[in-house]
RNA sequence: GACCCUAUCGUCUAGAGGCCUAGGACAACACCCUUUCACGGUGUGAACCGGGGUUCGAAUCCCCGUGGGGUCGCCA
């Protein structure tokens, strides 16, 4: 099987320490679209050599938030830990080649060092003790250490790459040192093994978070320095919190599933994430196709983006609308079950997300409303004397009534209320606002008449008749 | 501290030297619609970080400040 080296290769490379966070869904999905847009290839790979902290649990939790949002990739998922003999061919191959060599400094060592640099404000680096150079005599290995691999860097000249989205960028040899690839215990380090996937995987373009453009130097040194390919880079922005603050654990970061608890459809947080650093003239609603069909590295904004909750919400608003009412009645059941309502089969829920759909801005905000259709409300005695004066009572009384026997239509229960207001001389408000209330537990709802109707006649009879 | 990146309305952004008395969207505000509350519609206010250049002309190019972010691990 031979493989086109012209077809574009996009990988996404989580470490598995915690979940799937929003600035990652960001970088999965950009590096998704850039395949698909260029019908390429999407890896995805586990990074997951630091095995103190790399747990299952975390690898399952990416992989959920992948498939909740749709970013279905087209290779992987391949783990580092289970392609250790190849990193360790490579290394061995580095080390006969001299492009590698062991290196004796303790940890204690480099610490002293570290601190040394810092207290002379200096930049923190390896001093190259180990380094062999030519004419060089390196110190005699003290016995009981075991050795790292360090890579033997250029000492001179810059490494320069066109980043596709921040454009050209230089940076000095002389800034970088020789950095370890292998730990003592033999396993590779995360630079390395990043090197060594991304020329085995043959991957073209590396689209990452801008956390990463400090190694992308040693990464070009060590493909160079391999003799592999290098691909091209693309640096994306972070993104901020709500407040303009760094995104962290503690504030902000939180899982994309975590958006499905809030009640966000996984369309809104792929459109919004999207639009989140990256433009196509003044587009701001669109489709997952459409947006493949548009995505280019060019558009990409270069500078940080802060989070707005406002605007998801209206997005949210938006495909909550469009959305199909048997699907929203899947969540209206899903949602309430979390509360433990479960005996909702009637009235149907898709006819309650029917007469709410386009009125709320998010799922939880739906099923709430959903809630009261199945589980009759208690308003507070303050409310009920507020709305449930005596005339009030007297033209519910007679609502009733009719009720008993109307067709329980729209159109029909439009009809009915009319007659009620006829005999009792009352206005719509007079009357539909206790109705809800009785109903509903609140003053406001969608249209009354449309509310009865999917209510049924058992149901409101049912309401009325616990204070008429 | 060093190195790297970055800077247009409150927020996301359009803008690749004249199309810009700077456009769109969210949010805000006003009005309209209305059977309540929403939805929706219409409209209003709101920005080129500062200073130097380059040019006939700069939001757009260059330099210097300043602000913001990132990185300096035997973490990824």
């Amino acid at each position: 099987m031979t493989v086109r080296t012209s077809a574009v290769r996009t990988r996404f490379a989580p470490s598995p320490t915690g979940y799937l966070h929003i600035g990652g869904a960001r970088t999965a999905l950009f590096a998704w679209a850039y395949a698909r847009r260029h019908g390429g290839q999407f890896i995805l790979r586990i990074e997951d050599t630091d095995i103190a902290r790399s747990t299952p649990e975390a690898v399952q939790a990416i992989l959920d938030g992948m498939q909740w949002l749709g970013l279905a990739h087209d290779e992987g998922p391949f783990y580092q830990m289970q392609r250790m003999y190849r990193y360790k061919e490579v290394i061995q191959q580095m080390l006969a080649a001299g492009t590698a060599y062991h290196c004796y400094t303790s940890k204690e060592e480099l610490d002293a060092l570290r601190a040394a640099q810092e207290a002379n404000k200096e930049k923190p680096r390896y001093d190259g003790t180990w380094r062999p150079e030519t004419g060089k005599t390196l110190p005699v290995p003290p016995s009981g250490v075991q050795p790292v691999v360090r890579f033997r860097n250029p000492t001179e000249g810059v490494v320069a790459w066109d980043d596709q989205v921040k454009g050209r960028i230089e940076i000095a040899n002389a800034e970088l040192d020789d950095f370890i690839i292998a730990r003592a215990d033999g396993t590779p380090t995360y630079n390395f093994c990043v090197v060594v996937d991304d020329w085995d995987m043959k991957v073209t373009h590396v689209i990452r978070g801008d956390d990463h453009v400090n190694n992308t130097p040693r990464q070009i040194n060590l493909l160079e320095a391999l003799g592999a390919p290098v691909p091209r880079y693309g640096h994306l922005s972070m993104i901020l919190g709500d407040d303009g603050t760094k995104l962290s654990k503690r504030h902000g970061a939180v899982s994309v599933m975590q958006y499905d608890d809030d009640g966000y459809l996984p369309e809104a947080v792929l459109n919004y994430l999207a639009r989140l650093g990256w433009s196509h003239g003044d587009e701001e609603v669109f489709s997952m196709a459409q947006f493949i069909e548009w995505f280019d590295l060019d558009h990409i904004t270069s500078s940080a983006a802060q989070f707005n909750t406002e605007k998801l919400n209206w997005l949210n608003a938006h495909y909550i609308k469009l959305a199909d009412d048997a699907r929203l009645g899947q969540e209206i059941h899903r949602r309430l079950a979390r509360e433990g309502v479960t005996e909702t089969a009637q009235p149907e829920a898709a006819s309650i997300a029917a007469l709410y759909k386009d009125r709320v801005s998010n799922l939880n905000e739906l099923a709430d409303n959903a809630h009261a259709f199945y589980v009759a409300p208690h308003p507070s005695a303050e409310l009920l004397a507020q709305h449930l004066t005596d005339s009030a009572k007297a033209a519910l009384g007679d609502l009733r009534s009719r009720l008993a026997s109307a067709e329980f239509s729209p159109e029909a229960l439009a009809k009915t209320l009319k007659e009620t207001l006829a005999a009792t001389g009352l206005k719509m408000p007079q009357v539909a606002i206790p109705l809800r209330v009785v109903l509903l537990g609140q003053p406001q709802s969608p249209a009354i008449d449309r509310v009865l109707a999917v209510m049924g006649r058992e149901e409101v009879l049912r309401r009325l008749g616990r204070v008429i």
